[in-house]
DNA sequence: CGGCAATAGTAGACCGATCTACATATTTTT
DNA sequence: AAAAATATGTAGATCGGTCTACTATTGCCG
């Protein structure tokens, strides 16, 4: 059920995303959400963010695993990425991103999508600085790809984000 | 009534903007909507958002009139979008990616998106070839700078736009 | 072993509130 | 008086959330 929100969220945005359609599609009837998320649709919404930034946290790591420069594995992963928004047909991009945009500023919801993304800054930090490059970068990369997911998701194309990859390298050989 | 709604999209989102609460803020009755607005909701929502973003090419050519180097015309844009943001208690970001995350690909919403995206990738374009610098630099420099308009306002500090400028400067400079 | 609670989870009816949209006056303007 | 715009009322759907009833599993105890 989660997987299910956390793909329509992706796809429309939270508010978008009523609890009778994810109950549809995930052929559940309506007690059993209330029965696992008691905190209703806003516990249902952090737990569907959680898990979608998971599903990308796992694309770093086996970026990451393939071992290489940090920009090999940034490439590898912003490809991963790309691979996955066009396999949707670009309705996917950042499963964090919708909701971080709706949620009101201050809230619980904003402060999660906050962690999750210090979280991949934090993780772009220790691949960059191990090269001895500026960890002031990481928080620029990651604002470069989820700009570059937001485009390529508007346009239908993978081309911002397959350009991406090299003003990665660019950046990185800059500093 | 068009500044209202572009104001409420920016904030939360299309979806969870509804038109009673248009309509409260604006202090307008609902007969005068539709009347304005024969297509409804989805009209409003179009026009509000190309309403907003003629607000944010104003700031553009406001920087632009000032003249100096491409870096410098940016430079002072993403410092009036920051500006803009911390003025607003971060909750406005940019009046356009709330929308285009929440529109459904290959809708008509999301083509005035994309659009909207392609004039100001365009008009970067035209600052930086100027310089000689690649054109393929416009749409990374529009991805950065939305990205970081994201992560400014989840993390509700200016910081991540105002390391924008100097990443700009060292994309142009590099290439 | 056998029966019996207790628990975990499913299933769906139902509620009040809110949503978009439309219909019908009423006022203002020309 | 005609047209333009305003001002409400209301219809029908959908929203998130609560409620009760039903089923299956588990563990306890004689």
């Amino acid at each position: 059920m989660i997987g299910v929100a956390a793909e329509a969220i992706e796809e429309m945005g939270p508010a978008a995303t009523g609890i009778n359609e994810v109950l549809r599609r995930a052929g559940a009837p309506r007690g059993s959400l209330y029965f696992h998320f008691p905190g209703g649709k806003d516990e249902l919404v952090a737990e569907a963010v959680r898990f979608g930034a998971g599903r990308i946290t796992e694309l770093a790591v086996t970026a990451a695993d393939e071992g290489g420069s940090a920009a090999d594995v940034i490439g590898r992963l912003i490809k991963a990425l790309a691979d996955r928004q066009e396999e949707s047909g670009f309705t996917k991009g950042c499963p964090v991103a919708g909701t971080a945009l709706d949620a009101p500023a201050g809230s619980e919801l904003a402060g999660l999508c906050a962690e999750i993304y210090d979280g991949w800054e934090a993780t772009l930090r220790g691949l960059i600085t191990a090269e001895g490059r500026p960890e002031a970068l990481a928080g620029q990369i990651l604002a470069l790809v989820e700009g570059a997911l937001l485009l390529s998701r508007v346009r239908a194309t993978r081309a911002p984000l397959d350009a991406a990859t090299v003003t990665v390298r660019t950046l990185l050989e800059a500093a």
